[in-house]
DNA sequence: TAAAACAAAATTGCACACAATACAATTGCC
DNA sequence: GGCAATTGTATTGTGTGCAATTTTGTTTTA
């Protein structure tokens, strides 16, 4: 009788727990990252600067599965801060140079403890965790 | 050397694919949602009203993890379509309660299509749906 | 080489999320 | 009954997230 309507119970979701989940851990972040004066999405996006040290626009989007109408706001927030320029590619002017200064170099000194604080909060075993991983960038790998 | 930030790396976080899949996926119910002038949002509401016809908005936020803040304009919005009313509970007037109108049933025929077609966009065997959707409610129960 | 096509960012506008705060109704305690 | 604490929503302000459009610059081609 119901059948006809099972695919919608909110328990035969795959999209609700994943949906949940992800704003569940970007507010279990939030007490360490306020410390840091970060939001979520700027933490990430410290977390490739810190690895690449320098980065267009375009290819941080790609690597955060962000677009420029996310970036260009959030870019100018943590230049205002004072952790990172902004310039134009001499090669290419349309080419936008995101390049962490000095200051957001010291920043990741306080940001490296947060990864060993966070993990206390997730109740996975370290196999589980491995294969949540898994599975989630097999999903993205489609994307 | 680089050991002291390992733990920094994009590559090693868990949180971030969830928080990426979460966006993306969202993305792709887009068009379908469209079609039934639904945001993701509200998809996930209706999902709930399909099945219990009557809910309060405290027991909508905990079944959804969302608070009033997200649900009022959201409910109001609803209630503007026709879909639902809300209405205070005459036992205690701090309670509002959002019930499915008779228009709000009908859209759960067209709604009945979408599961299926967003199938198809997860490239996920039937098993590593399972595993994943079983991990996520784990991570979910401690939240 | 000038115009068209293309590309990268920025801007704009709408829809969440959610913390913080406010507020109104209710409950508990004396 | 009176009043403080609690509870359930609503409001406000900030920060995304993204589609659509615009601006600016580059490349292609007629």
């Amino acid at each position: 009788m119901d059948d006809k309507y099972a695919g919608l119970k909110l328990g035969n979701q795959l999209c609700f727990p994943l949906y949940a989940c992800s704003r569940e851990i970007v507010k279990k972040y939030k007490p360490y990252l306020d410390e840091l004066d970060l939001t979520y999405t700027q933490y990430i996006t410290m977390l490739v600067l810190w690895e690449q040290g320098q980065i267009n626009v375009k290819e941080l989007g790609e690597c955060l599965y962000l677009d420029s109408g996310t970036l260009t706001p959030l870019l100018k927030k943590l230049e205002m801060k004072g952790w990172v320029t902004r310039q134009r590619a001499k090669e290419d002017e349309r080419v936008l140079i995101v390049t962490l200064t000095k200051e957001g170099k010291k920043l990741r000194d306080k940001a490296a403890e947060v990864p060993a604080k966070m993990s206390c909060c997730v109740k996975l075993t370290p196999e589980e965790s491995r294969t949540l991983y898994t599975l989630l960038y097999k999903m993205l790998g489609d994307a």
